[in-house]
RNA sequence: AGUCCCAUGGUGUAAUGGUAGCACUACAGUUUUUGGUACUGUCUGUCUAGGUUCGAAUCCUGGUGGGACUACCA
């Protein structure tokens, strides 16, 4: 044997949840010929989101763990909303969190096998073809409460509804002239018993058969059937499709008694588990679409969109997201997750990471008043206190400096640790300063900041062990090059959108949720680190290039996540 | 109210009949050349009423509360 690969992205010890221990009692009992096979199934009607990704890492992370198999099936059953762009992007999102599938797998890949299995179950009397218009089902069909009625069509001939089940796909019926639904119970309790239907036509084309096909299975007579004729053994899921177990079941039951039958012992098996849902936070693929498509965002990868892609261009890191999925767990419970999990797991990972490297996004002049004019000097700067191996790079000081306007204050309460007048304070990798006053414009703003320096307290030397309050970052503005920051916030208001958004969601979205930031200032060193890396600006936050940024020397950076200031909340 | 599912601090999640623990949040403190990080501490919890048991968050029954199901979506 090899030596046992470690995996570093969940070291955290926790117990087995409840999946995981169905399926170790699977494996003890010795179900399935002791294999396991899950699958991720999207439908490509849309980006991947982070809920998507629970599900998935759940799905990659059980064949893992358990030495099985996971294919990636993209379930293709209504051409009407599906397009080979979202394939690609679903891949791509995949592929971003480190998942890695066996197989690609279409449930159009099964059209001919679910069709034959269709034909079987008309032959054996357990479907029918009914003309009725969708009203009319609908109206049969009863309520939670109250059984539903037979179709007038519900006992015609077999070879009737074959004859008809043939039409339906030959491209001479419009669509709704018919469908072909199961003959089971129309008073069943539960409403996905009464006669369900399972295939309808449909005449757009779809993006991988053409126009091979007008008729389409539906969900629930295609999903557990990809799943059986592929070896699924568990079948992961979201707790809104426990009421379909059963026929799911029912289904598979009648596949072993088929034609299609498999050889092995292998058999489905459906387990829910809760979705996310985040506070601050819409998860819904239809409204998602609508700030798309109404242009409320700037496509699927804005980064305020909890879209893989758009985390991905704010700047969060995979392990971030992993780290996230791997603490708030799955369970039954129909839970609430305060985004300020996610933003955690973030910060916890970016801090190990993240070069420090120093930025201005609110500068007022700072001007040493006692530094030789026309003097320069490089100092050098650690690039990650978090690791030792981080090396360092250096940047370059003078007497004309930028600094963040929030950290003066000209009358200071006593818990200020800032600059203010008369007060010594340390600009970090350089000299303690005293700060000697400030200059006004005609409205009262300040526009120019004076201090004086000791010489002696140059980082390194004796006199620079003196203790300060506060230590400021600053930037030479000779040296420095201009930055725009974009600040994102959450893009609705209310915590808890989905809950609220009773008539139109769009009227909880956050009008602040976007800040630009153009007068800020980064040292040259920023620019260097490219798309892709991770920086802190001292103080202020996480932050990536964004891919927008453009050639004429201006860096456009997207903060990721804050950090916590306390010291806006003591005000 | 028909069937099914769920209920542990503010949030999420452990404890699988035997000391209710962890993470996040909030608050307080220590360290710190980032008011960051790290570390320490504090606050706060088994929905309710019965039953079984030496012993119940856990098993049983009733209640309460929340959710799913009534698409030719998945």
């Amino acid at each position: 044997m090899t030596e046992k690969m470690t995996n570093e992205t969940s070291t955290e010890k926790r117990s087995l949840h409840f999946i995981e221990q169905a399926i170790v009692a699977d494996l003890e009992a010795g179900k399935n010929g002791k294999k396991i096979q899950t699958r991720f199934p999207p439908e490509p009607n849309g980006y991947l989101h982070i809920g998507h990704a629970k599900a998935f890492i759940l799905d990659f992370g059980i064949a893992a763990q358990y030495g099985g198999t996971c294919n990636l099936r993209f379930d293709d059953t209504n051409p009407e909303k599906e397009d080979t762009e979202y394939v690609d992007s679903i891949k791509e999102d995949i592929e971003w969190l480190g998942c890695k599938w066996d197989n690609i797998f279409y449930a159009s890949d099964y059209f001919q096998q679910i069709w034959d299995f269709a034909v079987e179950l008309i032959r054996k009397g357990h479907a029918y073809v009914d003309e009725q218009p969708a009203q009319a089902i609908a109206d049969q069909k009863g309520t939670p409460t109250e059984p539903g009625q037979d179709s007038p069509y519900r006992n015609r001939p077999v070879e009737e509804s074959l004859e008809l089940f043939d039409k339906m796909n030959s491209g001479e019926l419009e669509e709704g002239a018919m469908v072909l639904r199961a003959k089971i119970d129309m008073t069943h309790s539960n409403m996905h018993f009464r006669d369900p239907i399972i295939y309808r036509i449909i005449k757009t084309p779809h993006h991988r058969t053409g126009t091979a096909w007008n008729a389409y299975p539906m969900y629930d007579f295609a999903h557990g059937q990809s799943d059986y004729l592929e070896g699924v053994t568990h079948s992961l899921c979201t707790l809104e499709f426990e009421v379909h177990r059963p026929l799911y079941d029912y289904f598979v039951e009648l596949m072993k008694n088929s034609t299609l039958a498999r050889t092995d012992e292998r058999q489905p098996r459906q387990i829910e588990f809760n979705r996310l849902n985040l506070t601050y936070t819409v998860m819904s693929k239809r409204k998602l679409l609508t700030l798309v498509q109404e242009g409320l965002v700037n496509g699927w990868d804005d980064p305020r969109m909890p879209t893989l892609c758009g985390y991905r261009r704010r700047g969060y890191s995979p392990e971030s997201i992993h780290l996230f999925i791997d603490r708030i767990g799955y369970t039954k419970y129909e839970a609430l997750n305060d985004i300020s999990l996610l933003e955690s797991a973030v910060r916890e990972d970016l801090n190990k990471r993240a070069t420090r490297v120093s930025g201005v996004l609110n500068p007022v002049k700072l001007t040493i008043t006692n530094y030789p004019e026309g003097q320069v000097e490089m100092m050098e700067a650690v690039n990650n206190p978090e690791d030792e191996n981080g090396g360092v790079h250096s940047i370059p000081f003078s007497g004309q400096l930028w600094m963040e306007r929030e950290d003066f204050m000209e009358d200071a309460p006593k818990k200020f640790f800032r600059m203010t007048p008369g007060k010594e304070v340390r600009l970090k990798n350089a000299y303690i300063v005293k700060c000697t006053g400030c200059e006004k414009d005609a409205n009262g703003e300040i526009t120019e900041i004076f201090c004086e320096y000791d010489p002696n307290t140059k980082s390194g030397m004796p006199d620079s062990k003196r203790k300060v309050k506060g230590t400021l970052h600053w930037l030479s503005r000779e040296h420095c090059i201009p930055a725009e920051v974009r600040l994102y916030d959450r893009l609705f208001k209310v915590e808890n959108p989905g809950a609220e958004a009773s008539e139109d969601f769009r009227t909880l979205l956050n009008p602040d949720s976007l800040k630009v930031l153009k007068e800020c200032y980064v040292e040259p060193f920023a620019g260097s680190l490219g798309i892709g890396s991770y920086m802190q600006f001292q103080r202020l936050g996480y932050f990536t290039l964004d891919p927008d940024t453009n050639k004429e020397g201006r860096l456009i950076f997207n903060r990721t996540v804050g950090l916590r200031d306390t010291w806006s909340k003591k005000k």
